[in-house]
DNA sequence: GGTTAGCACTCGTTCGGTGAGAGTGCTAAC
DNA sequence: GTTAGCACTCTCACCGAACGAGTGCTAACC
């Protein structure tokens, strides 16, 4: 049995309803829906072709059908066509995002809150990973006698500060001579550049090593695809308003995942990908297996840089996440690159 | 009526009943157990004058009585008894700080972690204020043409960084001698003081008008209680285990209130004093009418700083609560202030 | 007079049964 | 190939009965 015109017409039809619903759809529902000139008997066969070809599911004998996974994938890579987004859909972002503001993490946080207030799903953003660029300047200002903020400033105007251990005896002329003379060797190099050269200059200073080491550090952690990246979830009550939630002990497994950062990390993974949509079971979690996922890059400068993503049911309106990231994404990458090199 | 001994007995065996159980307690429960020595009928009497006097509340006629908030008041006042920690739950608490992190937001989220996971109830933290410390350094580091990181260093150790504007046309080395400047005139003085220092220098420097401007905004953005103090949660999901919490609506407003920071922030506030339980609908939202809320300071130095509370149900362990908290406070403080100055 | 056993009463919960409704699969006719 | 008709299945909402937990009252007891 093969697929054809109308197969993919009627799933296509039962994928819309069902995304709005969530009520198993049956044969009559289909026919009587516009465009569609077959009575349900027809449909009914064609529908148990489909399940036959494992793109539905029966909850139960007397129950409509339900698009299976493989029916979400087929719909997201062959049957969906991207909406424009309205009017008060791009107001609703803008709203969110015009405050002018030069702090990365608070553009972050902004893109949360609006990709989630849009959607009504749950969104993620990570902060923008310092991949890909190169360092302009690097700064130690002095905190305590032992310790240092350490504050490194690339070429997109991103900036990592971090506190460090500053052995005893070191004072403040001393960090900013340092601080001069790792800008100078450092300016235009890349992080990973950077610390090769540092390993080398470390060695020349004995004295310092110990610092040099701190910074060393610092720079590894950024390299190492940084476990530590912030992440920022938006609307993490939004997904219980659908009934796929209204079972308590899902809805708390959801939530832990959203509060640990070891398994959300992977799902934003996408390999500098445009755009990722992983349905169901595809994401790797046994408590999303009824979750999609749908991801996107946002770039800094011309390096893409950070990832956001869409969690919501498997029976998300994946053309309209799809439409509303795809805006987000350009506007988040203009915020984070406007006007800086 | 007037309570007497006895009333004070049974209420607390009620209370401490209910709170592990939360179903409505009978006569026979509280007759049966261990130091009670009177029978059911006796004390149905005494529950019956109880509820005269507004401490019990019966869902309905054949079930077993709750505790009022008027209950829990008293017994939070009274009849609680500090308890302590288990080694295991100290060891826990540990676990979670014991890493070396110079890192002030870090410490805050293990603290969030830390009391959600020993209390199983969700933990607020707030990032301390920057009150009552006074600076210690001023620092700009250039970061593209038209903006700096204003890094500001207080006696206590804390650090507050920034992004500002910075006119067109200053350059590194102007920014470093206008940082020397500040730190000149500012070192050692409150931040009140800085502001108004700051005011009068401004009319001297017609050119650096603009960016000293800045700097001021973000000097006010600290003096006046700054409404955007970070705020970590921790063990979102936590209550949801609570019968209270079945409901997927209940749920539902209460992660909301998590998410927004206007309505998180004041159920902090506790105006320096030691511990404050705010308990069901004293908290003054409607959505977290049947919650309770405990609250602490933190210091950082010799002033408090700080404020971490948890949430629970209004049946919430409010002694060993208090008593985690308490451990905590100091705990905190201890890692903050630790070593420096 | 405080305490307690006994008992009738109330009310929520659980459980089995029933009927309505939605939807299917199959068959036979078009 | 399409469709009307029909028997069948399964869920869900509703109902009433049985159950049990707990109360309030009364009368007896120490």
């Amino acid at each position: 049995m093969k697929m054809d015109d109308r197969k993919f017409m009627i799933l296509q039809a039962i994928i819309d309803d069902y995304i709005m619903t969530a009520v198993p759809v049956g044969s009559r529902t289909i026919s009587r829906k516009s465009g569609v000139g077959f009575s349900p008997a027809t449909i009914r066969n064609e529908m148990s072709d489909l399940e036959e070809l494992g793109y539905l599911a029966q909850p139960h004998t007397s129950a409509g059908r339900i698009p299976s996974a493989k029916a979400y994938r087929l719909y997201v890579d062959r049957l969906m066509k991207m909406v424009d987004l309205s009017d008060e859909e791009t107001g609703r972002i803008k709203d969110h995002l015009n405050r002018r503001t030069a702090q990365v993490e608070e553009v972050i946080r902004q893109a949360a809150q609006a990709l989630s207030d849009v959607t009504h799903y749950t969104a993620v953003v990570s902060a923008p990973q310092m991949t890909d660029v190169t360092i302009r300047r690097v700064q130690m200002v002095p905190v305590t006698d032992t310790s240092a903020l350490l504050v490194i400033v690339t070429n997109a105007g991103l900036v990592k500060e971090r506190v460090i251990r500053v052995p005893d005896g070191v004072d403040a002329d001393q960090l900013y001579a340092l601080s001069n003379m790792l800008t100078e060797r450092l300016n235009g190099r890349s992080l990973q550049d950077a610390r090769e050269q540092l390993a080398d200059v470390t060695t020349d200073l004995g004295e310092h090593r110990q610092l040099m080491a701190s910074v060393l550090g610092v720079i590894d952690a950024q390299l190492g695809d940084d476990p530590n990246v912030p992440l920022v979830v938006g609307g993490r009550s939004n997904l219980l308003s659908f009934p796929e939630y209204s079972d308590v002990e899902k809805a708390k497994s959801f939530l832990a995942v959203l509060e640990s950062r070891e398994k959300l990390a992977p799902l934003l993974r996408n390999n500098g990908v445009e755009f990722t949509v992983r349905i169901g079971p595809e994401n790797g979690l046994p408590e999303f297996s009824d979750c999609s996922v749908v991801t996107t890059t946002y770039r800094v400068g011309n390096h893409t840089s950070g990832t956001m993503g869409i969690i919501g049911p498997t029976r998300m309106e994946y053309a309209r996440v799809v439409s509303v990231m795809n805006y987000m994404g350009r506007a988040i990458s203009d915020m984070l690159s406007g006007d800086k090199e």
